[in-house]
DNA sequence: GCCGATTTGTCCGTATGTATC
DNA sequence: CGATACATACGGACAAATCGG
């Protein structure tokens, strides 16, 4: 897989933060000196740098350098600020994922599923209802959305595994920006049935709409997560006021 | 206050796509186009349409161009990606602010306190305890942890208005990332008692660690939101597989 | 299917401004 | 004050994707 210069410098940035190269709150070396490691030039170490403020990893402080804010503590999270797949995340936390398909139906969407998801009236849909385990604990109900057109030939069995590996791998879709609204939600009869809520009355619920690289929201889905084990990571840039 | 020319161009744009001046779906101008606009060079216009990705504004697509994807209805949410002051959402959303402070504190973190904020043991600090009002309605609890040294002389009159803009408007302090995690809890009994939760029995806990430009971790706080009023909305990229 | 025009993506070099020490 | 560091801005070159003829 080729990689661009800047994502390389990236990567290699991190890695060196995350192995504890640059001790917390250390100053990392100079642009003008990441230059010369990398052999590049300035505007490409800005930019790896720039992601790594984005990620909370570093902070850049003008006339002073660049700072490692980096703790290994808060940066282990399931639901990260990013687009990930369930099998994702729990890779990316050396767990055991499962998935369990509960229905698999395909659907027209009426004025009611419409207006929830986005979706134009009329529009043919995949209806799927999964249900998440990590290490056998039932952990996120899935209800999802997708336009019949975009993941074509969706089947059960792709549903169970991952269908975003089938729809990047196969299908070549690629999946760019998805705009996320979380809320705490009562919980339903079909939440405690599948996810065992014990004495807690609610949930934590997070709605998407995903749109693929020509524009299209292909996607709705909306992931109901045990509250005891939900938790969602983001890191924030002040813009400054004006 | 002077901007850059980038964010001028930011804005400008975040504008005429919020007035509809694009219409949802539609090609902004090609970047060489907004060139001879705004008379500036590529990487200017580059930056600019960037910030606007990262808001879940536009799309870029190579060899095609720019794409409008705002929603108005979606964008509409208290809570947001960014770091906001209550009275900033408020005043964002059009609504009337109040605060209520209902302890104002000097204390030293022993090491229960430190583990939980993420101080040093031993440091010296403001513990504010405020309840958050929209139109009269009490909707956010917050638990605020000010490094003394840093917010000085904070008062009760302060922390009433607006902690934030003593900080930067009189202290100069600048704000400049904050890590956030965000949690579904139970509730205790003070949640209860202030913000009358009905027969929700948990809320939307939202915990930060907010840095200055020194790279000084000079707040932790922790806002505990009652669940049906709270929303939460990002914007997520997707970063390609390798 | 090919070619050329258009459009965004990556990368480079340079100059100047501003903050820190 | 000068040296160092990041921030902003400009210009140019080539690659990669898209689209129309």
């Amino acid at each position: 897989m080729p990689k661009s210069k800047y994502d390389k410098i990236y990567h290699s940035l991190k890695t060196k933060i995350e192995t504890g190269e640059y001790a917390f709150q250390e100053l990392l070396p100079s642009e003008n000196q990441l230059i010369l490691t990398y052999d590049c030039s300035r505007n490409t170490i800005r930019r790896a740098v720039s992601a790594l403020v984005t990620d909370g990893y570093v902070q850049t402080m003008q006339g002073k350098g660049i700072r490692n804010i980096f703790q290994p503590a808060l940066q282990t999270s399931f639901t990260m600020g990013g687009i990930e797949s369930f099998k994702e995340s729990a890779m990316r936390n050396n767990q055991v994922p499962r998935t369990e398909v509960l229905c698999f139906t395909e659907i027209n969407a009426d004025p009611k599923i419409a207006s929830r998801t986005g979706f134009a009236i009329g529009t043919d849909l995949y209806y799927i209802q999964r249900l998440h385990y990590l290490n056998e604990k039932a952990l996120i109900l899935n209800h999802n959305y997708f336009l019949k057109d975009i993941a074509a030939n969706l089947t059960p069995e792709i549903a169970q595994n991952s269908i975003y590996e089938y729809l990047e791998q196969t299908l070549h879709v690629s999946i760019v920006t998805s705009k996320r609204v979380m809320t705490v939600e009562k919980m339903t009869e079909i939440d405690e049935k599948y996810l065992h809520l014990g004495n807690y009355n609610c949930l934590a619920v997070v709605s998407s709409q995903t749109y693929n690289s020509d524009g299209i929201m292909f996607e709705y889905t909306q992931s109901r997560h045990r509250p005891d084990y939900f938790r969602f990571q983001d890191n924030a840039v002040r813009k400054t006021i004006r």
